[in-house]
DNA sequence: TATCAGAACTCTGAATTCAGAGTTCTATTT
DNA sequence: AAATAGAACTCTGAATTCAGAGTTCTGATA
């Protein structure tokens, strides 16, 4: 038997509703964050929307303004710096386990799937379906490596990653070489061959890295109060 | 001008005294928490208690109990190489960019200081000072890395960690060679081998891993309730 | 004696209410 | 006109209260 969908809590829900605002530029960074209001237009009342922005502040998505309660973090480019360093690490250790556990997981026909739907959401040229892509094929990974700690490890970042890629693509389109990189990665994992898979992720994201620090950096950026 | 001392809030003191109870063995993996328990013994109301626990069941040091509430998580084994898994990747990393960062940080004076009272905590005997002395010098790594997103990525573990070494430790002692293993990493972090000390700090863990998991699945282990 | 229906109880999530800290606005004084 | 004292307001953290879901206990029945 399975444990049923279990209950939902508002809480969680804020939370979700929150981050999507902010993923999605509703909220910018730096925006004050007033909880009455969140729980009115969610038609709550203020008791879970506390413990969502509990939950988000001590997950960095929203930092304290001294004399005013808690604001969207700023998107500081040296901190996407930091954050891709340590997704490349952590990533890396994922794909290598990945490769070693081959034989359990059947990566190939997973993994082409969603390089396929991948290939497909570039062509078609939505913003959100490319995010969306991009992350699935990342969460497979986590999936395959059979470390259930790496996906919560990285969750944090995971969001601001998505906010990150949000604000660089709206803006600035020219979809890389990253369908034809994750082909390579998963080939590596798919031949067994772990030490090369990770030696491909982490260049793989080191380059985004520098990609999205380099758009960060010329565009209007972090939108600086 | 400081920000003065930031408000501590009364849930943030509810969190840390609960792992501080867990840390110390007071709460035993398994055990039911009860809300109005954790209150009434903190002369609080529930609500900073309810927002400490969904704190501390996000990092997983609470687990859920279907139809019981929450529990503290109970240590598993497979559960703790994962984590050293883990782990030892962003150290591994903490340690790389530590060494190349040697020009700005005075990694030798802080480092050889943290090692010399950890040799002391040693010859104490007082298993407390000698986790407490652990836990500074990987700290130190994590600072000397320069990545500010390295310790908050390990502290959900870190928990964890200091749980199973107070578990092992308290009826196994058998100090091995850490300190000098300790002391080979500084080593190679002065001299600014980045691959050196990823290496060696990757063994160090690896080391650890298995001999707390060995005495964890030969002792009583996990308190399986 | 074992099983099952139902009452009583326990515990949690969420709403409402309360109190205090900080900010902003206004009016008065220099 | 600028500066400042002070009132009014806004927002947050925390306590209290409410409602519902699940569990355990009790007694009746096979």
């Amino acid at each position: 038997m399975k444990p049923l969908a279990s209950a939902p809590n508002l809480a969680d829900q804020v939370r979700d509703a929150i981050l999507s605002e902010i993923a999605s530029g509703q909220m910018l960074p730096g925006d004050r964050i007033i909880q009455e209001k969140i729980a009115q237009a969610l038609g709550v009342s203020r008791q879970p929307v506390q413990q969502a922005l509990n939950l988000l502040h001590n997950q960095g998505v929203l930092q304290e303004a001294p004399g005013r309660g808690l604001i969207v973090t700023v998107l500081d480019p040296e901190h996407v710096l930091h954050m891709y360093d340590l997704r490349a690490a952590i990533e890396g250790l994922a794909c290598r386990r990945a490769a070693e556990n081959k034989a359990e997981n059947n990566a190939e026909k997973l993994g082409l799937a969603l390089i396929e739907t991948g290939r497909r959401a570039v062509a078609s040229g939505s913003v959100a379906k490319m995010i969306t892509a991009d992350m699935k094929f990342h969460e497979l990974l986590y999936t395959l490596s059979g470390n259930p700690l790496v996906a919560p490890a990285l969750s944090t970042h995971l969001t601001y990653t998505q906010r990150v890629m949000g604000e660089v693509l709206l803006r600035d389109e020219k979809p890389r070489d990253i369908w034809n990189q994750h082909a390579k990665i998963l080939e590596a994992i798919v031949k067994g061959d772990g030490e090369r898979a990770e030696m491909l992720v982490r260049t793989h994201i080191t380059q985004a890295a520098t990609f999205m620090v380099a758009r960060l950096r010329s565009g209007a950026g972090a939108t600086q109060k």
